[in-house]
DNA sequence: TTCAATGCAAACCCTTTGCACGGTA
DNA sequence: TACCGTGCAAAGGGTTTGCATTGAA
């Protein structure tokens, strides 16, 4: 899990509280309501997959989520994978994201919505979320015309030494 | 050409003054002296393709770059202007962009900086630059102890009726 | 004359798909 | 028992690359 948002710390007495506001992801059994809801069949293949999926807080790879499915059961096989996530993103469980045409990245899709900060050296995946861009966006789509259908924003950085 | 800024009109008199603010893009000529100050050699496949992407206002993926130029040029291969275009890029004359997992687009790189409104009926890319969303975005990155090397927002919008 | 740039075709990577089989509901 | 979901292998689309050849400097 990647904090969105900086740690901060209080002070009661003499004593220090350091805070850190984490985010809750959904669990494979949530995932799994959500294919029964849709009248989808759980099978082995898609257990492992929601496993892995639930459980993962970087954004990996059809490739990366296919090596992890299959050590949890060999039988899962790229190509279910793949069907799977255009499956469950049909849903609206997780969301695909294709950065800077590199391999389609997942994650589930538990908040509402955020942006992405991805670190050049690791490509580790930040999200941060700020009103004021959103708002801003809605304001110029709006001066040019047009109804905003979705966005996406992706910063690419370097950790600051 | 596609203006990023709305029209605006003056009023003289009894004379109104219809103004749109237009941007200035790199000749071929421009292009061909940035290869040449680095050393690289103008052959006739160049020039069909740089011809091409200084008169192109519409962002081509090189599939349409490649057909445009076979046109003035039919020795130009497909290989040759992925190659240019990867050339180009190195020296810094031209962008690419990589719409939502879809074929890389690619324009010349005159202005600074600027991001993309996205016609998701007609694939239509319209620029525009918000220096607000620009310094929140550093802000942000700060913040969360990165530095920017570069980034991307891209608006994926329906025209409004 | 030299060696960067080229065309062609094959290879590459990521992703999708056709088909016959197997397991969920 | 249906028929949805599966594995496998082949195909697909965009892009890169190896190799012998060509042509710009």
């Amino acid at each position: 899990m990647h904090q969105a948002f900086l740690p901060w710390q209080l002070h009661v007495g003499r004593f220090r509280v350091n805070c850190r506001l984490m985010e809750e992801t959904k669990t494979a059994e949530e995932l799994q309501a959500a294919l029964r809801a849709a009248g989808l069949r759980i099978t082995e293949q898609r257990k492992a997959l929601l496993a892995v999926l639930a459980d993962a807080d970087d954004h990996p790879d059809a490739n990366e989520l296919h090596r992890r499915a299959h050590k949890i059961n060999p039988s899962v096989s790229l190509a279910t994978v793949y069907r799977t996530l255009t499956t469950l993103e049909e849903q609206g469980v997780i969301d695909r994201h294709a950065f800077e045409g590199k391999p389609a990245r997942f994650e589930t899709n538990d908040k509402p919505h955020h942006d992405h900060l991805i670190d050049i050296d690791s490509g580790e995946v930040i999200e941060f979320r700020s009103d004021k861009i959103e708002a801003l966006q809605a304001e110029i789509a709006r001066e040019l015309g047009y109804d905003i259908a979705h966005h996406r924003l992706e910063i690419y950085g370097k950790k600051r030494k």
